[in-house]
DNA sequence: AAGACGAAAGTGGTTGA
DNA sequence: TCAACAACTTTCGTCTT
């Protein structure tokens, strides 16, 4: 299923399993049964990686002497000084790297569950190294980051996600996720576009196999609406959404509230409540 | 049997004193 | 910091297809 509306395309199908071959080389648990191996699921970055020095990392002692308590001629002395501060040095840069190894294969990860675009993809990843560079990775656990930096990503491209696909995928709450965005944008001054309704309905058409001509009418409807001005304030994925629905039934796609709803993200309360609001403000003729 | 409808009570976030 | 508030959700009974 591809989507070209943007110039992007996204894949839903063959792109998700090729892109996660391709990214996630770590090793899945081994299993022994059939049953195991039913029910085995990935499980992340690979331990390797964060045992990755374990053992190998060397401190070298201050106090120069040697293994057998000499004394260090000057030369030796400066010698193994030299040797220290690139010890310390190389550490730092591998501590830097491996953190870095790990946020980018967990942005990978939630990138192929969420069928995003490589674009945003890398887009994603240069606002997690310019927030690194910020120091605004200090005391916040790395998937939140990452999770953050995607979600900003999205929305300044205009491909936006919800914060709750993203904070469900990320295993991280929707609140965090929201603190952390609100505080890239601020301390990294990104402008983020607003959050407009005609945003979600190319994904949500192609989510409910509906033909272009309806997604055409939903956007005409939700431009109608705009001018009704009954859209302030209302959650954008519902008014998406809704317009589909009314488009639907006009254009004889017919979808059922549930689905509506289901790839909405609200209740078909909502739905319904949006739907009353259309019909009585925008002159839409819904009886067959 | 499934879908649509709407009332009523509850929830979490924003706003304004 | 707190209360008021609008939007949205959950739940549930009833009506329609």
């Amino acid at each position: 299923v591809c989507d070209t509306a943007r110039g992007e395309t996204t894949c839903n199908n063959c792109g998700l399993v090729i892109e996660e071959y391709m990214v996630d080389m770590g090793p899945e648990w081994r299993t022994y049964t059939a049953e195991d191996r039913k029910n085995r699921s990935r499980v992340g970055s690979p331990i390797s990686y964060a045992i990755h020095d374990k053992g190998l990392s060397t401190m070298i002692c201050r106090g120069n002497r040697d293994a057998k308590g000499r004394k260090l001629s000057l030369r030796r002395r400066i010698e193994v000084y030299r040797l220290r501060k690139w010890q310390k040095r190389t550490r730092i840069r591998n501590i830097r790297e491996r953190t870095l190894v790990r946020a980018l294969s967990a942005l990978n990860r939630l990138v192929s569950q969420l069928g995003i675009p490589r674009s945003i993809k890398e887009e994603a990843a240069i606002i997690y190294r310019r927030a690194w560079d910020n120091g605004l990775s200090r005391g916040i656990a790395m998937e939140i980051l990452v999770a953050a930096a995607l979600y900003t990503a999205c929305r300044t491209r205009r491909i936006p996600r919800t914060l709750d696909e993203i904070a469900e995928k990320a295993h991280i709450s929707k609140k965090q996720l929201g603190q952390w965005f609100r505080r890239l944008v601020r301390k990294m001054k990104i402008s983020i576009p607003l959050c407009e309704p005609m945003d979600f309905i190319s994904r949500f058409s192609t989510e409910l196999k509906l033909s272009g001509k309806v997604a055409g009418r939903a956007i005409e409807l939700l431009e109608d609406a705009k001018e009704e001005g009954i859209t302030t304030g209302k959650v954008p994925t519902g008014l998406a959404a809704t317009a589909l629905y009314i488009a639907g039934i006009l254009e004889n796609e017919r979808r059922t509230q549930r689905e509506i709803s289901r790839v909405g993200q609200v209740t078909e309360v909502t739905v319904r409540n949006r739907y009353k609001e259309f019909v009585e403000n925008l002159e839409i003729e819904v009886m067959p």
